[in-house]
DNA sequence: ATAAACTATTACCTAAGGTGAGTGTCAAGG
DNA sequence: CCTTGACACTCACCTTAGGTAATAGTTTAT
């Protein structure tokens, strides 16, 4: 069930260009770039792409909505209670503003600029944001990936994709291998090297926040797994070891 | 009950920013601009400013509004219905995506896209600015008004000002003449010439439907009649006399 | 084999203001 | 009369979320 740039803007009303723009902007990355880069996506993608129009819908950034989906502990249900809240929200304005006419239309002379405020509502948007920026934890390091990864090109991410995939790799290559053994450790200072480089600047106590995250987090855990069970088991006590010196 | 800028700002929620590009674009001008620049805004600045507000939450452009509101048959009644219709479209809209938020909510797993879909109300957009458009009569006419007011400064719009006034004040200072008296006859041609200049190439027949408007449209009555009582009346006369021959 | 219909990238363009620098103006209190 | 803080002005550059070519490679169907 692959399908092109063009069968995807057909179906979602998205224009080919925004599909392009959010493969740059890091948003929406295509499940497969071929080799001539032609784009192809599958229904995990569609269904990301459906968050990315409820979220803009919303009024949020592109550079928000990078932020709230890449929040390590983002949680679909919740977030949509809170998306319902402020559509809830705009359909009140919109009310508000239909109410202001039908006064006008009355032929009442109303000199009344309140239903065209927004404050409410992006307080709410404020106040959703900081819930996924402190979720994140560390600020900083949020920060600091949000400045990095804004200029990366998909030949970047592609870049790094594989960098990473490279990684994942080695690690189960290693499997059977002690997980304090050298060549396992030396993975885990790779891997860490990986994330200062292309995110943040990953000190040993973030080292060991992810770690635990690893498995404790089913959204890491489940990616992580998919390249072998057990490797994120096996990469959390790595990195439990290493943190603990 | 002059305002300044800022209690404007303060008393609509728009910025000052905004009122110094809708000055510039032509289409809120204030009241009075003293010698020095400062803008002082009134009552029915106020009431313009909503109008354009209403127009700018139905996403019409600054472009359109402008077109919208300088409709010379411009009806405010009609207009707070088709506002109104469209804000309930959208309203609907808002519905449909809180609809199917609720199904996710839910669990159902919904890969619906339909709602996201603007295009019957971009639809109604394009129906009301054709109807505003086709009122111009001569669509000929309105899109070079529309260009060439569209790179007007602060500077343009206040000499355009001053020298229709001008033609205003011999207009008033001549009404004891005939209207097929020369000097009245040159009068209109320098209108003519104004309004071509300034606006769009304004040929003899369009210039006769516009003295029928000045008395027959009350609000380019009322407007002229501002400098004279019956000028509305003298200008139109005149004019039917010019554009007869 | 060729045309139609895709795909890609690059690069420039837009709307509706935001933001900041530098400067002029006004009202109030000392 | 002077100063000071709040306000006013313009100028000029910046931003977002794509739109719109132009140019060129690819796929698919005939």
């Amino acid at each position: 069930m692959k399908m092109t740039v063009k069968e995807v803007a057909n179906l979602t009303g998205v224009s080919v260009r925004t599909l392009h723009y959010y493969h740059r902007e890091g948003i929406l990355i295509p499940c497969e770039v071929t080799e001539n880069k032609y784009r192809y996506y599958d229904a995990t993608n569609l269904e990301q792409l459906q968050n990315i129009l409820f979220l803009r819908e919303l009024d949020f950034s592109i550079q928000e909505i990078k932020g709230i989906l890449a929040d390590p502990n983002y949680d679909e249900m919740d977030s949509f209670k809170k998306q319902r809240h402020l559509l809830q929200l705009k359909r009140n304005r919109l009310d508000k503003l239909i109410a202001l006419l039908d006064q006008k239309l009355q032929g009442e002379e109303t000199m009344n600029f309140k239903p065209f405020d927004m404050k409410e509502i992006e307080e709410n948007q404020r106040k959703y944001q900081k819930e996924t920026q402190e979720r994140w934890g560390n600020t900083d390091a949020y920060h600091q990936s949000e400045q990095k990864t804004k200029g990366y090109t998909p030949e970047n991410w592609a870049a790094i994709h594989n960098e990473t995939e490279a990684i994942y790799a080695s690690f189960v290559a290693n499997m059977d291998k002690d997980t304090a053994d050298p060549i396992v450790q030396d993975l885990v200072v790779q891997w860490q090297n990986n994330i200062t480089k292309h995110y943040y600047n990953c000190t040993n106590e973030i080292l060991a926040g992810l770690g635990l995250m690893y498995v404790h987090d089913d959204r890491f855990k489940e990616n992580i797994d998919e390249h072998a069970t057990g490797l994120a088991q096996f990469m959390s006590d790595a990195i439990g070891i290493y943190t603990a010196k």
